[in-house]
DNA sequence: CCATTATAGTTGCGAGTGCAAGTACCAGTC
DNA sequence: GACTGGTACTTGCACTCGCAACTATAATGG
């Protein structure tokens, strides 16, 4: 009865334990900013991630497949994702003209304005929350390794079902 | 227009990516997970997250609100995923004798005994992801780094909203 | 005691999400 | 140039979740 857990309590439980470490940063994390964002800027933590990566994209513009890809939400997930950011006046689609099956999201101005707002603060909370947490060493070891763990996730044949190619070219906050 | 660009690409994007990478990766490993997990087990991701919690508590039970800490969920998510546990037959409720206000959730014996098969299964397939990724110091360092970021975000104060004890006792998977 | 306040957990309801099916379009084949 | 297959999204539906309100029980205080 005990023995699955014998197992575990010795080797295994450091590997057990460094996931759910993971997990538990990430739930923290993103309850923490989700908190904040809705309270002082009015954004939900998924519109802001949506957002971020645009205004961080060149044109400002990208494929919804590819905003998919790098916001962890699936294609219908962001189709609805993008149908309110449109409603709310921030997003527009524009048709691709080599390919009419796709579409770009882009910020509007208004997008643009809201995000110009909105990213200072987002940082500023970052840094009131890791400051005096991590010397500049520590806090570039841990992007490191994370960054190994994502590329290997992602990246690299994708040989656990994940799409996604280069999302390093926005690697982007929440 | 690019003003608040242009500070991010400078000094800010390194934290600004670090935190990205930290949901990244998080979000990548629950969707790898996952897939297996339903597939092979028949299990949810946040299941098996309140399962393996019960696993590894003393007793095998748990009261519903260190439950709920543990699992990034909120008391009532937490109640329906129990709910749907119990529906199941993995897990049961127990009135808490000193404070009839309370509950424990307890595996059943078929809870303990699908947990039994499934926990050797998820540990094999975290090796599985892991292995030849990190150094054994390179995962000691990672997860050295995680526990302090999560015990700044959960523990001494809970600064930010965010309720939980010492999660530590029961440090966890997925 | 009874009244007040606080705590543990549950429920109504609305919002977000994924899966599977559907639509519109591209690309290669005969 | 219709036919077949594949791709880029979008929608129907069911499910999960969080918030706020609610119930039941404790704990405090007169």
């Amino acid at each position: 009865m005990m023995s699955a857990m014998a197992d575990l309590v010795t080797q295994d439980d450091e590997r057990l334990t460094t996931v759910g470490l993971l997990f538990e940063s990430a739930a923290g994390l993103r309850r923490v900013f989700q908190t904040r964002l809705e309270s002082e800027l009015s954004l939900s933590a998924q519109s802001f991630d949506v957002l971020i990566r645009l205004a961080r994209s060149p044109g400002s513009e990208l494929r919804m497949s590819e905003l998919a890809a790098q916001t962890s939400l699936t294609p219908s997930g962001l189709t609805r994702s993008v149908d309110r950011l449109q409603e709310q006046g921030l997003v527009a689609r524009r048709i691709c003209p080599e390919d009419r099956r796709g579409a770009f999201a882009h910020l509007t101005p208004t997008g643009q304005a809201v995000m110009d707002r909105a990213i200072p603060v987002h940082v500023a909370h970052i840094d009131e929350v890791l400051s005096d947490l991590f010397t500049a060493q520590e806090e570039e070891a841990l992007a490191a390794l994370l960054r190994r763990l994502r590329d290997h996730l992602y990246g690299a044949g994708s040989e656990w079902g994940l799409t996604a190619e280069d999302t390093d070219a926005c690697p982007v906050a929440d």
